[in-house]
DNA sequence: ATGAAAGCGCTAACAA
DNA sequence: TTGTTAGCGCTTTCAT
């Protein structure tokens, strides 16, 4: 007993092209009109068939969310439920296109996925935000594109970025004001944009607050827990040590950490650590660590508003498409005040 | 320029129904006109509109995968993932849908989905997989279901599932073999039944090693940090306290090792720890962790293969859709001798 | 403001 | 073995 467009029109009295008109909420309908359809619709539960009006109007409401990202972290699972959601809420799906740069057909299989589904947008997670042939072909395939946090090409596409450099310089002051002036930073690998922001961020806060900058207390890991424990062994071994280390996310403040452990010195007594991102295992360890939120359900929302916005297919350079998140400082017990 | 079967036809010197046959692999086709008519779809670069051919066959090609995990986990990102390959390997697409069982309307919420996109089967992730509203739902309205590790209702479904007891086994023998005698465990919630396999597995190879079972040596935890930590506190805190330890999961035991660190015991000369899942963590942890690996890529692709399977279909119940998987130990530096 | 008719690109049912 | 015809359920175009 399947329900369609006419069943309604007949209900209604009046012609399957009204429904249509009232479904899509297009203008010309009369308000009485309008009103009496969208009770038979509730009455009688009418859902439109998706494949039928995709068919017609080449419309597909498929959102393709792009990732390649090799070991899913909990940031882009986040990342990607709370895109589903909103999409959904706006009448789109969200199909997961997982990108495989590596494997040399890669294109080819983004573009037969395209030309089944018809991907009418495209949210771009880190690290395929910065993937410029990605970037082109779809450019080329003429999919319209948000991508998040991108460290290159910004005027290239809609986007939605958090303060990487605000957020830092906040974390430090914070350290500061805890009284340390023996800080260490660990930052992420050159080439990745988001993390030489939060390096800028932190050598700021450091100037402005009149404190030396040691070179060897500015670091570089590669965002893993073994870095992290590499680097503090390194940083805690000297007889120089800090009293405190800011690393560039929650993965190398965890190394850090179990460094700390290992040199027998307890946290945050003998040293403060601090991460960024708030992952779950920042909040489950001993102590909990300070951190930075990200608001990921905020930037998923951004994202998916953009890209489900008719107006952005017009003019994808609108700077109302360049958004702005801020972040929040997670303060736990990773950090004290200098003893 | 969009290219149709017409074109393919025409060019092929057919009529579009023998162009259909040939894209279908349908039976009575001669073979020199298959392959003639595969050359121009090459040739041609042809790719079939999903949207007509959903609407005129009333199928999808959509497979859903439900899971209402709060805190998205690698094992679930994997699975997901890996589900979603395969089943693009067999021509569907795997769209996920969100199951929040907390919300009244979350029924409402999966059958308006399913009345726009026609799921034609359904993968269920844990814990998803014990949820008998959702499955009576998807029963009801004619979903084909596979489930993965289910804990209950084991005939109610084709399912994948890996010999929780046997690895559990493995690994306490493994503990044993090391001579430790004093062993404890943390097990998962009793509610989650691959928790309880666990343990009978472990319970099993204690007896069967002839060893006293201390029943405050088996804990039950709730498979957080957090309680791994708390628990730990506890075995390592009496005065009689265990050798090694066999945490269900790895969360719990990397809050083990955190307990062991604050005991100022050190790992594996004191205690020897051993965990199950060989998520990331228990990799770059320190010292790694002795784990058991669950074959996750194979869990998804068995479930995406029974689920496209046409046949699933028509009999469920056949023996052959139960399907057993065998996990992997993953010995690190963890364990060892006991001393 | 509303409706009739003609597709969208494919598959199903039937015919040849 | 192959082709013809009639839809699938909706949107579009063009009348009215």
């Amino acid at each position: 007993v399947k329900i369609t467009i006419h069943d309604v029109a007949k209900q209604a009295g009046v012609s399957i092209k009204t429904v249509s008109r009232v479904l899509n909420s297009e203008p010309h309908v009369k308000e009485a009109v309008r009103t009496r359809v969208q009770a038979v619709i509730q009455a009688l539960d009418y859902r439109p068939n998706a494949f039928a009006r995709s068919l017609s109007s080449s419309r597909s409401y498929v959102i393709g969310f792009f990732s390649d990202a090799p070991a899913w972290s909990f940031y882009q699972s986040q990342l990607q439920r709370e895109a589903l959601v909103h999409c959904k809420s706006k009448g789109y799906h969200l199909i997961v296109e997982p990108v495989e740069m590596s494997d040399p057909e890669w294109a080819k299989a983004i573009e037969s996925s395209h030309s089944r589904l018809a991907f009418e947008g495209a949210i771009l997670a880190p690290p395929s935000s910065d993937a410029l042939p990605l970037i082109e072909l779809l450019e080329r395939l003429r999919i319209p594109v948000v991508r998040i946090s991108p460290g290159l090409y910004e005027a290239r596409s809609g986007l939605v970025q958090i303060d990487e450099a605000g957020a830092a310089a906040e974390m430090t002051r914070h350290i500061i004001d805890l009284g340390h002036t023996e800080v260490a930073f660990i930052g992420g690998p050159a080439s990745h944009i988001a993390a030489s922001r939060r390096r800028a961020g932190f050598v700021g806060a450091m100037e402005r607050a009149g404190l030396v900058l040691r070179e060897d207390f500015i670091l570089e890991g590669d965002f893993t827990f073994a870095s992290g424990s590499r680097l503090g062994d390194q940083l805690l071994g000297g007889k120089q040590r800090p009293t405190a280390i800011f690393a560039a996310n929650d993965d190398m403040a965890l190394g850090v950490a179990s460094a700390a452990n290992r040199s027998r010195l307890s946290i945050p007594k003998d040293l403060s650590i601090s991460g960024f991102d708030d992952t779950p295992n920042s909040r489950s360890c001993w102590p909990t660590m300070t951190t930075v939120r990200q608001p990921i359900a905020d930037i998923a929302r951004e994202a998916a508003d953009i890209i489900t916005s008719a107006q952005y297919r017009d003019d994808t350079s609108d700077p109302q498409y360049r958004r702005n998140l801020t972040c929040e400082m997670v303060l736990r017990d990773s950090t004290a005040p200098r003893t």
